[in-house]
Formats: structure tokens, C-alpha cells, sequence
DNA sequence: AAATAATCGAGACGGTACGTCAGGTCTTAAA
DNA sequence: TTTAAGACCTGACGTACCGTCTCGATTATTT
């Protein structure tokens, strides 16, 4: 969210925020992505569609953060296995993509950052830190336990869990099976273990 | 494309068809697929708009045709080693999805397919059958040779490898590597063979 | 209002134009030139805004067409007394100016038109082309009568007659009453008579 | 202006007012009365909108201080000649209605004064009364002399003079040629002359 | 000196209207 | 029956103003 510039003039009501933020998580729901406007945002909200535009550039700005405002912020658990610790990694991922708001969002809002020059250079960073940053951590491990080699390809890795995870649930729209991270994390495990 | 109905009337000119085609890749490399509108297609294809809906339901059908319309039939090639299967597999897959006017499509694209219960129903038969086939193709050889058991996840690696090259190339946008297929490839091969 | 173009294509509808002129009439007379929108014109009459704007280029060209519809072709009796003749010019100044849908309309309309450099070369043609007719006639008969001089200055004269009408009735609002014109007229009749 | 209510808290600033007043004249000549808005005149004077809702209630009133501030409070000489009375009288109402910033504004300004029932009761005293108060004069000197009887119509006069006026150049625009207020006047006195 | 109160610039607030554009349907005359 | 053309209704877009309100700060009068 754009913060209010100086502390010039009426400052912003938090209220009016967190209004738009509930309005449009409850109308992605209903409606899906698509099927969102900021004018009806707005007037469930109960709010000028100014009230919207001041804080958010547009409908992806406004929905990335309606959808994605959880912290998440929990370590990885070291369960000193790889998979186990990869498993956990995608369960991460898991969790974020299949939340109900989430998975009603994600292809539209995708599709609208990769559109955008400016959003796009911020997918990774945006949808994919928290995963990368426990990838990070688990890859160090497992080099430390000898699991691994170093130089992993961690973007790549990234991209191809994030991938997986996204296609599978956010695309071909599968239920997330309880053993789904385990499955993805025992492919990904074997495959960068050294020998 | 929908099959003109037998018999009386009128029949449907072929180059309208064409020249719809035509014009919807030239105008999802301009403006990208959420700048695309039926209307524009049609004035540029010199066509009336129900000259286009006609023939395709709408925008996400038209695209779909008009981006996705390589047979691409060729047969995997049978290099004896699983991994070296694999890359080619994943890069038929890039190919498919690195090629301008898909590149441009197909977020977009299949954020439509997704939104839509009918259409996200066919996202695999539409996008992933060829590589479907030569995936299982690839896997019997490799069962057969005892690289692999049996009963491998083949929709679950699908969707992997897709969602990689997908995520990789679509969504975070990055150029495909010359190396990319083969670098996917290493890692699933890995992932999957026997111990 | 804009004739449509050729004949190709879906002709308008006269229902549609119709139906935008009696709810603009409406309107106007509930709210008034400045309570009136587009928007609002179009939802009353059934109608899209586009359909609105197809016709006509704004509001004050489609209030004008709305209200000063009345062909008013009559022509101005021969009464064979120029002061006679001037009160039956007047009084068609006056029973356009104050039929209800253009007394609500004038003041604003008449400033919109002021206020865009296209529209005001246009204000005589528009509001006062049968006054002006009617008053050359007039003018042409005292003079023949030998009533008054030749060289009279028609338009001074016409703005002066429609500004009286228009300043009495629409600005500051009196109504008409049933010896207005007479009055008025009798005040140019002597004012313009040659000795 | 609404003067400030005596006593206690902090006292106007007279330099805000003025500097609205003056934004505001600029302003109308720049983008005329339709294209004002408060929060420009706000702008560009320096100052909160709130400063200037203190003072005037909306645009009309507004602009109306800011256009017609000049006292205007000359005698008009008496010529003994009922004709060049009448001149003088005429040519201070085109001196009031051509200045630049008032022939700007007036045509819209009457229009929102003649839509509002309070204001417009009020447009004889605002905009008349110094030439109603002259005409007054100019008619008794005029009686006292023998050229007119006694109960001239004098506001239907004045209605007539400013009509004329505010026709031929607020509304169809013509320049004032320098003998418009003489060529008014000529027919306005031969009209109310006694025979 | 302290308390009270109105003003100041700034800008957020809920609304309303703007004029444009896309979607998908329908209606014409011509082929 | 299809064709090109284009009108049709719906509804969203992002912007501009409206007139009100809420801030912290300032400047006066009243205790």
C-alpha cells in the first residue's frame, strides 16, 4: 500500500482500507478475478472508487494485497532430511496458492503482473520470497549434511516447485492431495542430491 | 474451429477465417493478450465481429487456435537415456510456449481457461497432450530399460515440468537458456529413476 | 442530429433517438439544464450511453435538439401596422422562449453554447433563424408602407427584441404576461419608425 | 463576502481572500466560468478549498464578488437630451458586461443564478441596480423636460437595454463597435418618447 | 500565563458524472 | 445462410469536481 506521503492534511482513515481489502477478498470469491471491479470493491466497501485509486494503481495492486497480506514468516522446521525439509518448502507454497481467495486469484493476477513490465519484475519478489528465502536455508543444510553439492540452482528450483505447485492446483485446478508436497519434495529431493 | 454447418446457404469463406487468425497473432504480439479485443481482430482482418463469433465462442477460443495450431507431431527421439528423453520432451514444451505469440498468450490465456469451469476442464487434452504422450512414451522406455519402476506420477511430472517451463519463461519472464531443457531434464530424470 | 452515414451497416433505430428526446424534455423539466446528465438521459429512455453519443456530441447539442424541435413554420400575418407585425415577431420569441422544456433549458444552454467558439457561431442560425425571417419580412413591408427608412438594422434590432424576451422571462423569471410582446413592440415599433 | 463573525479565534486573513479573488479572475479569463473550479482557484491562490467555502458559498457567489467589484457609483451626466441620457446609461452596462473577466463569466454565471430560486431573485439588484438607479434619473430628467409621459415600464426598459447588451455580446459575441451603446439608444428613445 | 476558539494549508472522504471502450447480440442490404 | 457494416445495451474504466471532514499548526481573545 502507498503510504500517505507527509503528515500533511487529513491522514488517510485505516478504516477505508481495511474495508476495500474485505470487499475484495469477499468479491473474488464470488465473482473470481475477472469478475472484480473496483467500482463494486468500492461500493461494498462503502467508499469512493478515489478511496481506491488513491492507495492502489490498479486491480492487480489492489488484489495482490487483499489476498497476499498473511506474514507467514515461520521458519522452516530442520528435520534434518532433505526431503522432509523440501517437503515443507512446498507445503509452504502449497498453503499460500490453494487459500480460497488465493487460488481464485492467482491465474488472473498472474496474468496481469506478467503483462505489466513493472509487476513482473516484481513476481519473484512478491509471491516467491518467503519460499525462497527456506529454500536458501534448507539447500545450506543439506550442502552442510553433505546431501548436496553447492551452486544449486536455487531460482531454477524455484521456479520449477512454484511451478509445479501453480499448474497443478492453480491451472489444472486439482484438489490439494495431503501427500502432494511430500510427492513433489521426493521428485525434487532425488533430483539435486549429489549421487 | 467450428465446423460450418452442411448444407444450404451461403457458404463461410475460408480466408475470413484466415485472415482472423492472422490478425489475432499479429495483434497479441502488439498489444499482448488482455489488449486484444474481438472487435480490433475483426477491422483488422477486414471482417465483420459476428464473422468471428461464428466461428470461435470468444476471445480465449480464438487465441487458443490462433497461437496453438502447430500439429507439432514430430516422435520423440529414442536416445536410450532417460535423461536425454526428458530434455526433449521439456524442450518441446518450450518450444511450444517460448514462441512470440504464445509467450504473449499465454498467461493471459490460461488465466481465462482457468476462470472458466468448461474450458478448465480442457487445459491439459489443449496444451499438454503432445507432451502427455511422448511423456509416457519416455517413461516406458525407461521402465523397459529399469531406469524407472513403474506406476511413475506421469500427470504429476507433467505438470511439473510444465509449471517449470511455464513459471521460468512465462510468468517470471526469463529468455530460455539453450541449456534450459537440459538443465529441467537432469534434475526430474534424477528425481524419478530408481535408486 | 447526425444523419446516419451511408447505408450500410444496422440502421438506427428512431425509437432510440425518440425515446432520448422525450426523457431529455422530461428531465429538464424535473432537474433542470444543469441536473440533467447523459447518464441519466440514457437510463430513462431504455438506452445506452453509446447511443447517446452517437447522435448527438454532447449536452448541450442534444438538449437544444430536444427542446427547440417545433418546426414553427407559420408565417407572420399581415396586419398592415409595423407595431402590429413586431407583436406577433415578439410574441413567437416569447412562446418559444417560455414553453416549459425551454425555459428550463435557455439560461444554461445559451451559456454552453457561449462557452464553446463551434457552438456560438451557431446561436442566431439556431435560436433565432425564423425570428430573423419573420422580421425581414416585417421590416421589408413598413418599409414599403413608408413606415420606416431602408438600412435598418436587423440584427441589433433581433438581439435586442430576443434579448428583452430572453432577459425578462429566462433570467430574471417573470412571467409572461399577455401584453408583453405588445408592450416591447410598441416600444421598437417607435423607436424604428422614420419620423 | 460573508463577514467574519466577530470576536473570538484567529481573524480572517484579508491577503487569503484577496488572492482567491484574484486566482479566480485569472482563472475565468484563462478557461472561462464553466472551466473554473473551486479547487483550482484553491490552488492556485495558496490556499485550502475550506478557506474559501469559509467566504462564499459556491461558484456563483464566487464568482460574482470577483467579477463585479467595481463601485461603479459615477453620475451620469445629464445632457439635457434624452438620447444621450440614455447612451451614457447603455454604455455603462457595456462597460460592465464586456470587461474581459465579465464577459467571461457572464453567460454561465447567469445561468446558475437563473437555476437557483434565491439567486435568482436576486440578479436586478446584482447586476442592474447602479443602471436601474441611473435610468431612474435619465427618465425624470427626461419627464420634467416633456419628452415622456409619466409611468414609463422602467424595468421592462432596463430588461430590454441589458437584453440587448448581454445578447448581442455575451451570447452571439460580437465586439462592441464604439456606437452600439448610441445605436441602442437612438431606437430605445424614439420608443419612449411622448409622440 | 492558560484556556478557548476560529483560522490556516493540506488533503482524504463518499458521491456523481464524465466520455470511451469492450463484450456479445441484432439488423440491415448484398452476395 | 453468410458477408461487412455498424447500431444496440450493458457495464467497467480511470479522472475530475463537488462540498464536507479531519489533521497539526497558528493566531487571536478571554479568563
Amino acid at each position: 500500500m502507498t503510504s500517505s506521503p507527509a503528515g500533511r492534511g487529513r491522514p488517510r482513515d485505516e478504516r477505508s482500507g481495511a474495508a476495500i481489502m474485505k470487499a475484495a477478498g469477499e468479491l473474488l470469491m464470488e465473482n473470481g478475478y475477472a469478475g472484480l471491479s473496483i467500482g463494486a470493491v468500492a461500493a461494498r466497501a462503502g467508499v469512493g472508487k478515489d478511496t481506491v485509486y488513491r492507495r492502489w494503481s490498479g486491480k492487480p495492486e489492489l488484489v495482490y494485497e487483499a489476498v497476499f497480506t498473511a506474514a507467514d514468516t515461520a521458519d522452516v522446521p530442520d528435520t534434518g532430511v532433505l526431503e522432509e525439509d523440501l517437503a515443507a518448502v512446498v507445503q509452504s507454497l502449497i498453503d499460500e496458492f490453494s487459500a480460497p481467495p488465493a487460488a481464485a486469484a492467482l491465474p488472473g493476477l498472474l496474468a496481469d503482473f506478467a503483462a505489466t513490465p513493472e509487476l513482473r519484475a516484481t513476481i519473484r519478489s512478491r509471491f516467491l520470497r518467503p519460499a525462497r528465502e527456506r529454500l536458501v536455508v534448507v539447500f545450506d543444510w543439506a550442502e552442510q549434511r553433505g546431501e548436496t553439492g553447492a551452486d544449486l540452482p536455487v531460482d531454477l528450483v524455484l521456479d520449477t516447485l512454484a511451478g509445479a505447485v501453480f499448474f497443478h492446483l492453480g491451472i489444472v485446478g486439482e484438489r490439494p492431495g495431503p501427500d502432494l508436497a511430500q510427492r513433489i519434495a521426493r521428485v525434487a529431493a532425488k533430483g539435486i542430491e549429489a549421487r
